[in-house]
DNA sequence: GAGGAATATTCCGGAAATGGAATATATCGA
DNA sequence: TCGATATATTCCATTTCCGGAATATTCCTC
């Protein structure tokens, strides 16, 4: 009964917001934490159980940890995921968030500050 | 964000395979129990649990209280009840359960115990 | 190797959830 | 009214989780 880590994963309201926010792509911690408003402890916190739960992986460029999505995910995983991307053209937080990223990948892309292989990648932020 | 609330119904073991059971139809809690194999409290509680967040719905006939899916369910729990449907074909203790609740179901239509008004309607066990 | 930035971990207190055991409530029938 | 059955609630101990604060770690640059 695995799935039950995955309901667990999503029972919590910041990790449901960064998994909606890395349906859009990677982001790294900092970048999550401006986002989010959340104190970068509980970001990082709540991306570890994520981890450890293979709800989302993550990979190290020098001092940025770049957090993303696992390419094979469990099928409940993908199809709440899913559902995630409807909810988030209603609900006003999920909303807030999807533009915030918008911004803050602007202002990356603008400014080229941070995480540079990936945003010479084109994967990233 | 309410959703929220769903997740935390279906993080639990106890509570998925309830869900689980519901979805071929009602069932009173001292089936649930025999079901499930569970002390009697902690089925009461988990259905208490599921119905405080409109998970399920119950109705008294006599002593029995059946529980059973709403009938307007929320579209996330609508989403995972289906996810259920697929993840039991494959998972043993979803199986078993639904095996032994056809039993419960056939021994109660044969001995006619139990849920007289549901049973007389087909619309229980 | 010292300092700084990014991230993770630990420690703490409070809240919530879990399961077991005992008890309470409700309904029915004699 | 009493007893039996079905169900719910309470109490208790344990665990898990959550957020905040402080601290530790890692990596880079100078």
């Amino acid at each position: 009964m695995e799935y039950i880590e995955i309901y667990k994963c999503l029972c919590e309201r910041t990790r449901l917001r960064i998994l909606n926010l890395l349906r859009d792509g990677p982001l790294c911690v900092c970048h999550l934490h401006e986002i989010l408003g959340e104190a970068q402890p509980n970001v990082s916190k709540q991306l570890a159980y994520l981890r450890d739960r293979g709800a989302v992986e993550s990979e190290r460029h020098n001092t940025w940890i770049m957090y993303r999505l696992p390419g094979r995910r469990h099928p409940i995983l993908e199809k709440n995921l899913r559902c995630l991307q409807d909810v988030a053209r209603e609900d006003g937080v999920f909303r807030r968030d999807l533009a915030h990223r918008a911004a803050v990948v602007r202002r990356i892309a603008r400014t080229r500050e941070g995480c540079p292989e990936e945003v010479a990648g084109g994967k990233c932020c």
